[in-house]
DNA sequence: TCTTGACTTAGAGTTAACTTTAACTGTTAG
DNA sequence: CTAACAGTTAAAGTTAACTCTAAGTCAAGA
């Protein structure tokens, strides 16, 4: 169980501290503590999470989105039907983004070979 | 050799009429013609370009990018290296990006089947 | 004790990519 | 002839997602 600063988590994750503290006032990591100073305390379980939130806006999904499906998260099984729900949708959202994605890649090809 | 007018165009490459003015006064339709009446006219050329912009857009580049491209394409067959080089490497970039995306949705798939 | 440096906040500024508005013009149907 | 319509422009407005600034606090080392 061991806790970062921001600066660490910055550099474990990949984001900025701007970033960071951004997503939390978004209410993205209602989760984050603080030390006795003010300072933030970021756990492992924070630091999963904001790497499933990179996951989920690497896939296009807004972070108003992310914050709805991160809310239904904190309210546990109760709303995990709705939750997988969400889930499911993005990954149907993903697969048509995929297959999006290998047609341009053909058409780039194609644009490459054509050598005009 | 059929010509379009804006709304004709929208609808062909499902892009509103704001967007493709937009497109044009960043530079990057540089051969839309007008009729007498000083209207737009797009030819079948035109289309063929918004639609490999859509493309390009549609993998992540940068209309400022797009719009270095098509001002190469533009120069004809003097800069045929140059634009293909950056065709190349947007190749590279679509690959990566695929690949990304296919782990994101192992990540989601995961988190779906988790059933927490 | 003093200073340095890493943090804090609220709020302002930035950027890309549209999107809309306002005022106007030319074409067409009645 | 005229009203409605589809287009025009320049410029302002919008949105998402940061990104930075300013002013301040706190802790640790010389």
């Amino acid at each position: 169980m061991s806790l970062y600063t921001i600066a660490q988590a910055s550099e474990e994750v990949d984001l900025t501290p701007y970033t960071l503290r951004y997503y939390e006032k978004e209410g993205l990591l209602p989760n984050v503590t603080k030390d006795s100073a003010g300072r933030r305390k970021y756990a492992d379980d924070d630091l999963q999470r904001i790497g499933f939130i990179k996951c989920l806006k690497g896939t296009g999904m807004s972070l108003k989105q992310i914050k709805e499906y991160g809310d239904l998260y904190e309210q546990g099984k109760a709303k995990f039907k709705e939750r997988n729900a969400m889930l499911e949708e993005h990954r149907e959202k993903i697969l048509q983004e995929i297959k999006t994605q290998k047609k341009y890649l053909k058409m780039v090809e194609a644009k490459i070979e054509m050598k005009i």
